[in-house]
RNA sequence: AGGCCAGUAGCUCUAACGGAUAGAGCACCGGACUCCAAAUCCGGGUGUUGGGGGUUCGAAUCCCUCCUGGCCUGCCA
Protein backbone atom coordinates (compact mmCIF):
# COMPACT_ATOMS: atom_id res chain seq x y z
CA UNK A 1 0.00 0.00 0.00
CA UNK A 2 1.08 3.31 -0.77
CA UNK A 3 2.50 4.92 2.21
CA UNK A 4 1.87 8.42 3.17
CA UNK A 5 4.00 10.91 6.10
CA UNK A 6 2.82 14.31 7.69
CA UNK A 7 3.81 15.79 10.96
CA UNK A 8 2.38 18.57 13.08
CA UNK A 9 4.58 20.68 15.54
CA UNK A 10 3.28 20.34 19.31
CA UNK A 11 1.65 23.52 20.07
CA UNK A 12 -0.73 21.40 22.04
CA UNK A 13 -2.67 23.99 21.16
CA UNK A 14 -4.33 22.92 18.10
CA UNK A 15 -6.63 25.32 16.38
CA UNK A 16 -9.38 25.35 13.45
CA UNK A 17 -7.02 26.05 10.77
CA UNK A 18 -5.09 22.80 11.69
CA UNK A 19 -8.41 20.91 12.00
CA UNK A 20 -9.28 21.51 8.75
CA UNK A 21 -6.19 22.00 6.78
CA UNK A 22 -4.19 18.90 7.76
CA UNK A 23 -6.06 16.77 10.48
CA UNK A 24 -9.09 16.20 8.51
CA UNK A 25 -7.34 15.31 5.47
CA UNK A 26 -5.01 13.27 7.27
CA UNK A 27 -8.59 11.16 8.79
CA UNK A 28 -9.67 11.00 5.39
CA UNK A 29 -6.45 9.29 3.89
CA UNK A 30 -6.54 6.49 6.41
CA UNK A 31 -8.41 3.64 4.26
CA UNK A 32 -6.46 4.38 1.23
CA UNK A 33 -2.91 4.57 2.26
CA UNK A 34 -0.23 3.25 4.97
CA UNK A 35 -0.34 6.44 7.09
CA UNK A 36 2.42 7.71 9.69
CA UNK A 37 1.59 10.59 11.44
CA UNK A 38 3.79 12.29 13.85
CA UNK A 39 4.20 14.76 16.69
CA UNK A 40 7.27 16.52 15.20
CA UNK A 41 9.32 17.85 18.51
CA UNK A 42 12.22 17.87 17.44
CA UNK A 43 11.41 20.67 14.86
CA UNK A 44 9.67 22.63 17.53
CA UNK A 45 13.32 22.39 19.08
CA UNK A 46 14.55 25.26 16.64
CA UNK A 47 12.52 28.25 18.55
CA UNK A 48 12.72 28.62 21.71
CA UNK A 49 10.04 26.83 24.24
CA UNK A 50 9.54 26.28 27.76
CA UNK A 51 11.41 23.21 28.54
CA UNK A 52 8.73 22.25 31.80
CA UNK A 53 6.02 22.40 28.78
CA UNK A 54 6.94 20.64 26.02
CA UNK A 55 6.36 16.91 27.45
CA UNK A 56 2.71 18.23 27.73
CA UNK A 57 2.63 19.93 24.29
CA UNK A 58 3.47 16.65 23.01
CA UNK A 59 1.04 14.68 24.98
CA UNK A 60 -1.81 17.32 24.30
CA UNK A 61 -1.45 17.09 20.55
CA UNK A 62 -1.05 13.60 20.30
CA UNK A 63 -4.21 13.24 22.16
CA UNK A 64 -5.69 15.84 19.49
CA UNK A 65 -4.89 13.25 17.11
CA UNK A 66 -6.27 10.64 18.21
CA UNK A 67 -9.48 12.36 19.02
CA UNK A 68 -9.74 13.43 15.79
CA UNK A 69 -9.98 10.19 14.18
CA UNK A 70 -6.36 9.05 13.87
CA UNK A 71 -7.07 5.14 15.46
CA UNK A 72 -3.85 3.47 16.45
CA UNK A 73 -5.46 0.35 14.57
CA UNK A 74 -5.51 2.10 11.02
CA UNK A 75 -2.54 4.30 11.26
CA UNK A 76 0.72 4.78 13.28
CA UNK A 77 0.58 7.78 15.06
CA UNK A 78 3.97 8.53 17.56
CA UNK A 79 6.43 11.15 18.55
CA UNK A 80 8.90 12.29 16.66
CA UNK A 81 11.90 11.89 19.03
CA UNK A 82 11.18 8.58 19.74
CA UNK A 83 12.16 6.95 16.42
CA UNK A 84 15.97 8.70 16.60
CA UNK A 85 16.32 7.65 12.99
CA UNK A 86 14.67 10.58 11.74
CA UNK A 87 17.84 12.82 13.19
CA UNK A 88 20.46 9.93 12.27
CA UNK A 89 18.86 10.25 8.80
CA UNK A 90 18.91 14.07 8.51
CA UNK A 91 22.66 14.32 9.44
CA UNK A 92 23.41 12.07 6.46
CA UNK A 93 20.93 14.02 4.35
CA UNK A 94 22.73 17.27 5.10
CA UNK A 95 25.97 15.60 3.58
CA UNK A 96 23.95 15.94 0.31
CA UNK A 97 21.92 19.10 0.82
CA UNK A 98 23.54 22.05 -0.94
CA UNK A 99 23.26 25.17 1.16
CA UNK A 100 21.93 27.26 -1.23
CA UNK A 101 18.50 25.43 -1.62
CA UNK A 102 18.00 25.60 2.37
CA UNK A 103 18.77 28.99 2.53
CA UNK A 104 16.46 29.91 -0.55
CA UNK A 105 13.58 28.24 1.71
CA UNK A 106 10.53 31.29 2.28
CA UNK A 107 10.13 29.08 6.11
CA UNK A 108 13.46 29.60 6.79
CA UNK A 109 13.66 33.53 5.48
CA UNK A 110 10.17 34.22 7.16
CA UNK A 111 11.62 32.69 10.61
CA UNK A 112 14.75 34.41 10.75
CA UNK A 113 12.77 37.38 10.10
CA UNK A 114 10.98 36.68 13.21
CA UNK A 115 13.31 34.96 15.32
CA UNK A 116 16.51 37.13 14.63
CA UNK A 117 18.14 36.46 18.18
CA UNK A 118 18.39 33.08 17.66
CA UNK A 119 18.86 31.80 14.00
CA UNK A 120 20.78 28.38 14.60
CA UNK A 121 21.59 25.78 12.31
CA UNK A 122 18.56 23.89 13.48
CA UNK A 123 16.20 26.21 12.11
CA UNK A 124 17.98 26.32 8.60
CA UNK A 125 18.39 22.76 8.83
CA UNK A 126 14.53 22.33 9.33
CA UNK A 127 13.72 21.13 6.18
CA UNK A 128 16.28 18.59 5.93
CA UNK A 129 15.26 16.96 8.86
CA UNK A 130 11.90 16.94 7.24
CA UNK A 131 12.88 15.02 4.02
CA UNK A 132 14.52 12.65 6.57
CA UNK A 133 11.07 12.54 8.40
CA UNK A 134 9.08 11.44 5.24
CA UNK A 135 12.37 9.59 3.62
CA UNK A 136 13.34 7.67 6.14
CA UNK A 137 9.79 5.40 6.26
CA UNK A 138 10.33 6.25 1.76
CA UNK A 139 7.12 7.08 2.06
CA UNK A 140 5.37 8.51 -1.13
CA UNK A 141 3.15 11.00 -0.28
CA UNK A 142 2.63 13.71 1.78
CA UNK A 143 -0.53 15.96 2.79
CA UNK A 144 0.55 19.73 3.22
CA UNK A 145 -0.72 22.64 3.07
CA UNK A 146 0.61 25.10 -0.02
CA UNK A 147 3.45 26.61 2.29
CA UNK A 148 5.02 22.95 2.85
CA UNK A 149 5.21 22.49 -0.92
CA UNK A 150 8.64 24.05 -1.51
CA UNK A 151 9.75 21.75 1.51
CA UNK A 152 8.48 17.88 -0.09
CA UNK A 153 9.94 19.62 -3.50
CA UNK A 154 13.60 19.75 -1.71
CA UNK A 155 12.73 16.24 -0.30
CA UNK A 156 12.46 15.32 -3.37
CA UNK A 157 15.78 16.82 -4.74
CA UNK A 158 17.57 15.42 -1.44
CA UNK A 159 15.82 12.07 -2.40
CA UNK A 160 17.58 12.16 -6.15
CA UNK A 161 21.17 13.66 -4.94
CA UNK A 162 21.21 10.69 -2.34
CA UNK A 163 19.94 7.83 -5.10
CA UNK A 164 22.50 9.15 -7.68
CA UNK A 165 25.32 9.68 -5.25
CA UNK A 166 24.69 6.76 -3.27
CA UNK A 167 22.55 3.95 -5.24
CA UNK A 168 18.27 4.16 -5.38
CA UNK A 169 16.83 3.56 -2.20
CA UNK A 170 14.49 6.40 -1.53
CA UNK A 171 11.40 7.32 -3.44
CA UNK A 172 10.81 11.54 -4.55
CA UNK A 173 7.85 11.83 -2.08
CA UNK A 174 5.02 14.21 -3.63
CA UNK A 175 2.85 16.75 -1.91
CA UNK A 176 -1.17 15.61 -1.57
CA UNK A 177 -2.31 18.94 -1.83
CA UNK A 178 -5.28 19.88 0.24
CA UNK A 179 -8.18 21.13 -1.23
CA UNK A 180 -9.44 22.96 2.32
CA UNK A 181 -10.01 26.56 1.92
CA UNK A 182 -7.01 28.33 3.63
CA UNK A 183 -8.65 29.65 7.16
CA UNK A 184 -7.35 32.96 8.09
CA UNK A 185 -7.01 34.20 11.70
CA UNK A 186 -9.88 36.24 13.42
CA UNK A 187 -8.43 39.05 12.33
CA UNK A 188 -9.05 38.26 9.18
CA UNK A 189 -5.71 39.46 7.46
CA UNK A 190 -2.58 36.31 7.82
CA UNK A 191 -3.01 32.71 8.10
CA UNK A 192 -4.66 31.03 11.39
CA UNK A 193 -1.89 30.47 13.48
CA UNK A 194 -0.78 30.21 17.37
CA UNK A 195 2.29 32.61 17.46
CA UNK A 196 0.21 35.39 16.03
CA UNK A 197 -2.33 34.80 18.46
CA UNK A 198 -5.97 35.24 15.85
CA UNK A 199 -6.46 31.21 16.48
CA UNK A 200 -9.55 29.90 17.83
CA UNK A 201 -8.62 25.98 19.62
CA UNK A 202 -10.57 23.32 18.85
CA UNK A 203 -10.55 22.21 22.58
CA UNK A 204 -11.20 26.05 24.28
CA UNK A 205 -14.26 26.83 26.43
CA UNK A 206 -17.26 27.08 24.10
CA UNK A 207 -17.76 30.88 25.13
CA UNK A 208 -14.60 31.68 24.35
CA UNK A 209 -14.64 30.10 21.03
CA UNK A 210 -18.15 31.59 20.34
CA UNK A 211 -16.53 35.15 21.49
CA UNK A 212 -13.79 34.77 18.91
CA UNK A 213 -16.14 33.93 16.25
CA UNK A 214 -18.69 36.56 17.20
CA UNK A 215 -15.47 39.14 16.95
CA UNK A 216 -14.03 37.71 14.19
CA UNK A 217 -13.57 40.17 11.04
CA UNK A 218 -15.98 40.05 8.24
CA UNK A 219 -16.16 41.59 4.94
CA UNK A 220 -15.04 45.33 5.91
CA UNK A 221 -17.23 46.58 2.80
CA UNK A 222 -20.54 45.44 4.62
CA UNK A 223 -21.16 48.27 6.97
CA UNK A 224 -24.80 48.13 7.67
CA UNK A 225 -27.56 45.57 7.94
CA UNK A 226 -28.57 46.24 4.75
CA UNK A 227 -25.60 46.64 2.52
CA UNK A 228 -25.10 43.49 0.84
CA UNK A 229 -21.69 41.81 0.91
CA UNK A 230 -19.02 39.98 -0.64
CA UNK A 231 -18.53 36.19 0.43
CA UNK A 232 -15.42 35.91 -1.62
CA UNK A 233 -13.52 37.77 1.01
CA UNK A 234 -15.09 36.97 3.88
CA UNK A 235 -13.14 34.81 5.87
CA UNK A 236 -16.25 33.38 7.87
CA UNK A 237 -17.48 32.21 4.61
CA UNK A 238 -14.55 30.46 3.95
CA UNK A 239 -15.23 29.06 7.31
CA UNK A 240 -18.76 27.91 5.90
CA UNK A 241 -17.40 26.42 2.92
CA UNK A 242 -14.99 24.22 5.63
CA UNK A 243 -17.68 22.82 8.06
CA UNK A 244 -20.92 23.59 6.27
CA UNK A 245 -22.70 21.15 4.11
CA UNK A 246 -21.95 21.94 0.31
CA UNK A 247 -25.79 22.55 -0.44
CA UNK A 248 -26.10 25.30 2.62
CA UNK A 249 -23.36 27.25 0.76
CA UNK A 250 -24.95 28.83 -2.12
CA UNK A 251 -27.83 29.77 0.12
CA UNK A 252 -25.44 31.67 2.32
CA UNK A 253 -23.55 33.31 -0.93
CA UNK A 254 -26.86 34.31 -1.91
CA UNK A 255 -27.82 35.57 1.65
CA UNK A 256 -24.62 37.25 2.16
CA UNK A 257 -25.19 39.05 -1.48
CA UNK A 258 -28.54 40.13 -0.80
CA UNK A 259 -28.34 41.10 2.40
CA UNK A 260 -30.98 38.74 3.57
CA UNK A 261 -28.85 37.26 6.31
CA UNK A 262 -26.18 39.32 8.46
CA UNK A 263 -23.29 38.69 9.34
CA UNK A 264 -24.04 38.30 13.23
CA UNK A 265 -26.37 35.32 11.31
CA UNK A 266 -24.24 33.91 9.58
CA UNK A 267 -21.56 33.43 12.39
CA UNK A 268 -24.28 31.86 14.50
CA UNK A 269 -25.26 28.90 11.58
CA UNK A 270 -21.24 29.02 11.12
CA UNK A 271 -20.79 28.08 14.92
CA UNK A 272 -23.14 25.75 15.12
CA UNK A 273 -22.37 23.85 12.11
CA UNK A 274 -18.41 23.64 13.88
CA UNK A 275 -19.69 22.41 17.14
CA UNK A 276 -21.95 19.81 15.43
CA UNK A 277 -18.69 18.77 14.00
CA UNK A 278 -16.10 19.63 17.16
CA UNK A 279 -17.97 18.27 19.73
CA UNK A 280 -17.60 14.77 19.59
CA UNK A 281 -13.73 15.26 19.06
CA UNK A 282 -13.67 17.47 22.29
CA UNK A 283 -15.82 14.85 23.79
CA UNK A 284 -12.67 12.26 22.87
CA UNK A 285 -10.27 14.33 23.46
CA UNK A 286 -11.43 14.85 27.17
CA UNK A 287 -11.85 10.89 27.70
CA UNK A 288 -8.24 10.92 26.69
CA UNK A 289 -7.08 13.66 28.60
CA UNK A 290 -8.29 11.30 31.59
CA UNK A 291 -6.06 8.02 30.32
CA UNK A 292 -3.24 8.68 29.66
CA UNK A 293 -2.40 5.19 29.62
CA UNK A 294 -3.39 4.73 26.71
CA UNK A 295 -2.49 7.43 25.03
CA UNK A 296 0.95 6.60 26.33
CA UNK A 297 0.89 2.98 25.29
CA UNK A 298 -0.97 4.35 21.41
CA UNK A 299 2.19 6.58 21.43
CA UNK A 300 4.60 3.42 22.42
CA UNK A 301 3.19 1.13 19.83
CA UNK A 302 3.78 3.76 16.95
CA UNK A 303 7.03 4.09 17.95
CA UNK A 304 8.05 0.98 17.70
CA UNK A 305 6.44 -0.09 14.53
CA UNK A 306 7.85 2.77 12.99
CA UNK A 307 11.41 2.73 14.60
CA UNK A 308 11.01 -1.45 13.03
CA UNK A 309 10.55 0.13 9.50
CA UNK A 310 12.87 3.30 10.41
CA UNK A 311 15.97 0.99 11.05
CA UNK A 312 15.51 -1.11 7.92
CA UNK A 313 16.03 1.82 5.96
CA UNK A 314 19.06 3.18 7.78
CA UNK A 315 20.73 -0.59 7.75
CA UNK A 316 20.55 -0.01 4.00
CA UNK A 317 22.06 3.68 4.16
CA UNK A 318 24.75 2.68 6.17
CA UNK A 319 25.69 -0.39 3.79
CA UNK A 320 25.13 2.54 0.95
CA UNK A 321 26.87 5.03 2.33
CA UNK A 322 30.01 2.30 3.03
CA UNK A 323 30.36 2.72 6.79
CA UNK A 324 31.94 -0.20 8.45
CA UNK A 325 29.11 -2.42 10.09
CA UNK A 326 29.03 -2.53 14.32
C1' A B 1 40.94 32.34 23.55
C1' G B 2 41.26 37.74 22.47
C1' G B 3 39.13 42.50 20.55
C1' C B 4 35.01 45.83 19.19
C1' C B 5 29.68 47.11 19.13
C1' A B 6 24.85 46.44 21.00
C1' G B 7 20.77 45.04 24.65
C1' U B 8 15.03 50.26 27.08
C1' A B 9 7.02 48.31 26.29
C1' G B 10 4.68 42.58 22.38
C1' C B 11 7.48 44.96 17.75
C1' U B 12 10.39 49.16 15.56
C1' C B 13 12.74 52.89 17.81
C1' U B 14 13.49 58.04 19.98
C1' A B 15 14.40 61.03 24.61
C1' A B 16 16.06 61.62 29.45
C1' C B 17 23.74 67.26 30.29
C1' G B 18 24.24 61.97 36.84
C1' G B 19 18.27 64.89 38.82
C1' A B 20 11.62 64.65 39.95
C1' U B 21 6.37 60.17 37.37
C1' A B 22 11.56 56.71 31.31
C1' G B 23 8.52 58.43 25.94
C1' A B 24 6.57 57.80 20.46
C1' G B 25 4.55 54.89 16.37
C1' C B 26 2.49 50.27 15.47
C1' A B 27 0.33 46.22 18.11
C1' C B 28 -2.75 45.12 22.25
C1' C B 29 -6.89 45.82 26.01
C1' G B 30 -11.62 48.51 27.53
C1' G B 31 -15.65 51.77 25.87
C1' A B 32 -18.71 54.41 21.99
C1' C B 33 -20.43 53.32 17.05
C1' U B 34 -21.88 48.68 14.16
C1' C B 35 -26.48 43.21 12.50
C1' C B 36 -21.05 41.20 14.09
C1' A B 37 -16.76 43.06 12.64
C1' A B 38 -13.68 46.85 9.98
C1' A B 39 -12.80 52.14 9.83
C1' U B 40 -13.29 56.26 13.14
C1' C B 41 -13.62 58.51 18.08
C1' C B 42 -12.70 58.22 23.55
C1' G B 43 -9.80 55.90 27.38
C1' G B 44 -5.64 52.68 29.07
C1' G B 45 1.53 52.08 29.13
C1' U B 46 1.06 46.81 29.40
C1' G B 47 8.53 48.33 31.54
C1' U B 48 13.01 44.39 36.93
C1' U B 49 15.88 50.29 31.06
C1' G B 50 19.35 42.13 29.83
C1' G B 51 20.88 40.05 35.32
C1' G B 52 23.86 41.02 39.68
C1' G B 53 27.12 44.20 42.39
C1' G B 54 29.48 49.03 43.14
C1' U B 55 30.27 54.65 43.11
C1' U B 56 26.61 58.63 44.42
C1' C B 57 22.12 62.38 48.32
C1' G B 58 20.33 60.43 43.48
C1' A B 59 22.12 55.62 37.98
C1' A B 60 18.94 53.89 31.78
C1' U B 61 23.30 57.14 32.01
C1' C B 62 29.66 56.20 35.42
C1' C B 63 32.67 51.55 37.15
C1' C B 64 33.07 46.00 37.79
C1' U B 65 31.04 41.35 36.57
C1' C B 66 27.90 37.80 34.28
C1' C B 67 24.30 36.63 30.31
C1' U B 68 22.53 37.19 25.26
C1' G B 69 23.16 38.78 20.18
C1' G B 70 26.19 40.82 16.07
C1' C B 71 31.04 41.77 13.78
C1' C B 72 36.41 40.79 13.65
C1' U B 73 41.12 38.15 14.88
C1' G B 74 43.35 33.80 16.63
C1' C B 75 43.68 28.53 18.08
C1' C B 76 42.09 23.42 17.85
C1' A B 77 39.58 18.82 15.88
Amino acid sequence: MKRVFSGIQPTGDIHIGNYVGALRQWVSLLDEYDCIYSVVDYHAVTVEYETSEMGQRSLDTAIILLACGLNPEKCHVMVQSHVPEHTELAWVFNCVTPVGEVERMTQFKDKSKQHRSNINMGLMDYPVLQAADILVYRAGFVPVGEDQVQHVELSREIARKFNGRFGQIFPEPEAILSCAPKILGTEGRSKMSKTLGNYIGILEEESEMWDKLRTAVTDVNRVRRSDPGDPEVCNIFTMHRAFSPEEAHSELDKGCRTASIGCIDCKRILFKQMMAELTPIREKALLLKNDRAYVMDALKQGAKACRAMAAETMEEVRTALGLLKA
